[in-house]
DNA sequence: TGTACATCAGTGAACGCGCGTTCACTGATGTAC
DNA sequence: TGTACATCAGTGAACGCGCGTTCACTGATGTAC
């Protein structure tokens, strides 16, 4: 049986990672101390070596799975140096089938957002820097320095990829989020051509 | 103490009413069966007179605060024959600060967009239903018959409200909502133009 | 209209269960000499 | 390098609690005559 520090850490991370994944799948009250444990091979006694409490779990659980996804996205729109180009790719990748499909992996800011609406101030601010990080994104990609198409884009986004995890028709939510898809390349371009 | 078939009837609509509040202001599994059924004065036992389990409940103040919210957009958005003006009163409507801060009385579908993108088919058909019903509204609103700017308005709206509701910082939160509004309103004026 | 009786809405105690958290214990780890 | 000891990660029983659900009971309601 591991107790060595380096384990410790380990598991720290096998921890959170797990409840990480969760909470974007199953949402923030879905997690139980004890199953949890379970699921990386511990018992739920050793809960209390890694975290304060459930609710401290919580609090760095989000944190982890908005840092996880953000590195994600980054990853999916870095290739490409044209701007046009590396906003196809990132919208694409985000308004994607498989991206709807795999919340667990996927952006906690879709998966979670009518949950932390009605979380605790704490929480919120965490969610509401990664919007703004976000936002600012959008805007580099849109070349748009007032942030306004940035807000409308990643408003229909999020909400698109939230419509499209409630729809059970494949076809219809497939069509949301194409549509959706098109319309901010489409914003895109307009936005290049203006200039 | 009043055992008539009118009381029941009424009992019954008052735990749906507080239970369509109540899913909406702090989500679905915030439900408990005795706290519900003290906060419209009666005890836990009595609950299966009107239900025949918590989950049944859940299913139709599910629906409940769906119509309850479709009521309540419809007459804000009825007053205006012009299709420009009633887009306007809608949209105003939909993402104002009052909306956005009175969760328990608003959409249902943006209060518990996250939630039921995690829930059982039977309730995402139920939502599903609606979304399309209010994407057929926009395309009415926006003489759209083909749809597509009417699915990102629904998508940018939803998505709004849920981000807005997120943030903690008033002036931000307030800026998402006026972006969103403004490029729905000018998304009308650009469709009736192209006309 | 009045009476006798069945119905059934609402009550509150009781149930089994899963939960978050605590704690005495274990044995490998890591350190002091 | 080897030994003696303190540390502490992980274990699993136990706790108190709130939950959904059941059920025997109550008394007003509503019906049959």
């Amino acid at each position: 049986m591991g107790h060595s520090q380096a384990e410790k850490a380990l598991n720290r991370q096998r921890i959170l990672e797990a409840a990480a994944a969760q909470i974007r799948e199953q949402g923030l009250e879905s997690i139980s101390v004890g199953k949890l444990m379970q699921s990386v091979g511990l018992t739920h006694g050793g809960f209390y070596n890694h975290f304060a409490s459930r609710s401290e779990l919580l609090r760095e659980a989000l944190e982890r799975a908005l840092q996880d996804a953000e590195a994600h996205a980054r990853s999916r729109s870095r290739g490409p140096s044209r701007n046009a180009d590396a906003l196809e790719a990132y919208v694409r990748s985000y308004l994607s089938r498989a991206h709807r499909d795999a919340p667990a992996s996927g952006c906690a800011i879709a998966a979670l957002l009518s949950d932390v609406g009605r979380a605790a101030p704490e929480l919120r601010g965490t969610v509401e820097q990664r919007i703004e990080g976000l936002i600012a994104r959008m805007a580099e990609l849109l070349d748009d320095e007032r942030r306004t198409s940035a807000i409308v884009a990643v408003a229909a986004m999020v909400g698109a990829l939230g419509l499209a995890r409630v729809m059970t028709d494949r076809e219809r939510s497939d069509a949301v989020l194409r549509t959706v898809r098109e319309f901010i390349v489409e914003l895109g371009r307009q936005r290049r051509a203006d200039d």
